[in-house]
DNA sequence: AAAACGATTCGATAGTTGTCAAACTATAGA
DNA sequence: TCTATAGTTTGACAACTATCGAATCGTTTT
């Protein structure tokens, strides 16, 4: 694989630093879990039932995966829906994707 | 994909929170670009002259790749060699993989 | 309009971490 | 054995972060 320049390479520590915490990690992996089982809506509430984290916590939370592009947010109504951005994952796997 | 453990969820966490940190993004890039070239050698002098931080830094740094199974080390008279670990690498990329 | 619900913002705090300088250990060569 | 080279350990410090409670905002429902 190519290398990564040194903008791309901000944006990967961007995210693994995202997915450092135990919690966004857990996170994240709720939402891919969500993404299997095709369950559409995955709203912030969702999260903090799962994990065991309040509330300003877990919107914190998931500003960072925004920020470090690894989710994708959109409100609606009084909800705000959470799904992995597949665009990020891609560029990850192959980051360690072999050869 | 299936999910994983909690284990497996830790250690997850301490590998990417090893790649979190800019300068042991670059230390793991370099090693990879290692790899590619196949240059054998790449001892942490070579680390510290790329980068531009102190040697205790990257000795510790180092060290904290290592604890997170990314990469191995192993003495050889003065210099220490350091490359990849492809199990943990092929396990980073099947976290991604789609599906 | 009022109440209820979901989510965000603000301040504060305890804990973590990246980095350095100085001192130290280990190996190789003269 | 002395010196130079490669790396480690220790102690310290500034910067960052995960978390919380309290207050606030936006939307829906009554």
């Amino acid at each position: 694989m190519s290398m990564p320049t040194p903008t791309e390479r901000e944006q990967l520590a961007k995210a693994f630093k995202a997915l450092s915490s135990p919690n966004r990690l857990a996170m994240y992996l709720d939402l891919l879990a969500q993404e299997e089982t095709s369950v559409a809506h995955c709203c912030l509430g969702d999260l903090i039932s799962r994990l065991e984290i309040g509330a300003p916590t877990v919107s914190h939370h998931i500003k960072e995966l925004v920020n470090a592009g690894l989710i994708e947010v959109q409100r609606d109504g009084k909800f705000v829906r959470c799904r992995l951005n597949p665009v990020m994952r891609q560029r990850l796997a192959a980051f360690f994707a072999n050869a």
